[in-house]
DNA sequence: CTACGACTTCAAGTCAACTTTAAGTCAAAG
DNA sequence: CTTTGACTTAAAGTTGACTTGAAGTCGTAG
């Protein structure tokens, strides 16, 4: 499989594949006349990527979850030990968006005539 | 007020209320000596500013805020308008989290070997 | 032979929202 | 007079995850 097959099954930039060799969290990839060539196994541990993506880890931490642990952790206490983390990390995104949502709805109730007073109304609301 | 007493006040760094001021979101302030002076009105506008961002608004909404109606245009209008877009941005934003702790818990059924046997799984799954 | 399209590398650019740095000014304190 | 500390500016750096650009290589079709 050439990048571009590769790209064009995961919905990724040809780019995108490159960098994530370029940063180490794809193993090089053989080669045919200079151009990359990918396996099933390669394709393993982009899926791999890809979905630790998704499930929100950095490319850091997926290079954490490769090459962060004891050669032969096993995956489910590699997944476990990223995840406590991870879990931890969405609570508190999940508060701030919960913190904005309660912002916008109170936004809602201005009544203010200019700009100059909802900074007025804010700041005697913070004082207190 | 000095510049350092908004940033306490505030909890910003002066760093930020320059650049705030250089972006032209927050008026040029009055000098004193060469260096700038609060007065209250400058307050109300930085508690607007900082208000706006705590509700997720980019800067550049936040320009849009003050600059991007009709002059005259009342405050509640203002708001109502950004916050529509505001609001869905946020629905997204909460799916994605929400999706994100789906495969967060899909993880911990993780019962691999290894981690090719993870990719070749999502694979698997994924053609289906 | 040449043109084309897809690939290659390496360096630099992008985004937002700041921060940091370097070099300079100023007023008050010692 | 000099030092100190807080301020000033403009420009460059930071972060993460890529993308873009320039310049070059390859195999194939015409």
């Amino acid at each position: 499989m050439a990048i571009s097959d590769v790209a064009r099954v995961f919905g990724l930039r040809t780019s995108a594949i490159r960098y994530y060799e370029q940063i180490g969290i794809l193993p090089p990839a053989m080669r045919k006349n200079g151009q990359r060539r990918y396996d099933k196994s390669a394709l393993f541990c982009l899926a791999v990527v890809q979905r630790a993506r998704e499930t929100g880890f950095t490319l850091e931490e997926i290079r954490e979850l490769f090459f962060g642990f004891p050669a032969g952790t096993p995956p489910p206490k590699r997944w476990h030990q990223l995840s406590q983390r991870k879990i931890a990390e969405l609570r508190e995104r999940m508060k701030r968006l919960q913190l904005m949502e309660t912002l916008l709805k109170r936004v809602e109730d201005c009544r203010c005539d200019a700009l100059d007073e909802c900074g007025e109304k804010i700041l005697r609301q913070r004082s207190r």
